[in-house]
DNA sequence: ATTTGACCCTGCATGC
DNA sequence: TGCATGCAGGGTCAAA
């Protein structure tokens, strides 16, 4: 489910119902995540109160006293507001309960997602440490894609799903910027240009920035914060759509597998 | 050092 | 209708 897009747009609607509410209680229904629920969650959490919400990568941080709760939703992960008395569905794992009757409600079918508390500040924890820049950051560009993709035989697309290259690019995401870009997926990224680098960055950045202003998208169950999907799907050019024609030049639209992932690319507009 | 593959888990679509 | 198979938005780790 979730990419870059979908976290944020997940931060922003739960945010006004978390930040400084009381905790009150903490009801885990599920420890056996991606990371076990750590056992000290619950007593740690309850009368203490989240401070500003954050996102790295597709990471969420919640800060709360002097840790911080790191919460990462996986492929299928949701975090979402529901009151108390909403009876919990299947795979409804973490209710976080605050003052005010709210529930910072965790579902997650595949469980590959994971809450756990940051070891130490962000530059410590390895989870955090090694990851590359915002893609919506001036720290990203098109000069840094190609320094770190010279030599590099594997696939554009791969690369830029790389989290040391950039963060939050997942399979979505990484497939459309590379339609907007005209840059075929498979080409090898020490083998890109730097103007078509220059031209791929603006594409995420792009693609990214419109897909949060649409609330994220929804393909199956997304929801926000707040319980409405996102919309960003109806703009998806390529992904998903194999075997349609192409919004452009009308050729159907192949899909291929790269880096074990579904890709999706027009034959004529991606070279 | 880079790159590939296996793996964590459930649900859904597809085909027989 | 039932069953088997393959595939899915992510990330980590070991091995090649």
């Amino acid at each position: 489910m979730p990419e870059l897009p979908e976290v944020e747009t997940t931060r922003r609607g739960i945010a006004p119902y978390v930040e400084g509410r009381e905790i009150v209680e903490v009801i885990v229904r599920q420890r056996s995540l991606r990371v076990p629920v750590p056992s000290d969650l619950e007593s740690l959490l309850i009368g203490g109160q989240f401070g500003e919400l954050a996102r790295r990568a597709k990471y969420l941080l919640l800060p709360l006293g002097d840790r911080t709760l790191l919460w990462h939703l996986g492929m299928s992960g949701s975090l979402r507001i529901a009151r108390v008395g909403d009876t919990p569905k299947k795979h409804d794992h973490v209710d976080v309960v605050l003052e005010g009757s709210n529930i910072l409600r965790y579902h997650d079918p595949r469980r590959f997602g994971f809450v756990d508390w940051l070891q130490g500040s962000a530059d410590l924890d390895t989870r955090l440490s090694r990851l590359g820049p915002e893609p919506l950051s001036p720290n990203f560009d098109g000069q840094r894609l190609y320094r770190l993709s010279r030599g590099r035989r594997a696939a554009v697309k791969t690369f830029i799903m790389d989290n040391t290259v950039v963060v939050g690019v997942g399979n979505i995401y990484a497939t459309e910027a590379l339609f907007m870009a005209g840059i075929d997926p498979r080409r090898a990224a020490g083998r890109v240009s730097l103007e078509r680098f220059e031209r791929l960055a603006e594409t995420i950045k792009t693609v990214l920035a419109a897909a949060i202003t649409q609330g994220g998208t929804t393909l199956r169950d997304f929801v926000s914060g707040t319980g409405e999907p996102g919309y960003f799907a109806q703009r998806l050019n390529v992904y998903g759509r194999a075997g349609e024609p192409c919004r452009h030049c009308g050729l159907q639209l192949r899909q291929i597998v790269l880096g074990q992932r579904a890709s999706v690319y027009c034959a004529v507009c991606q070279t």
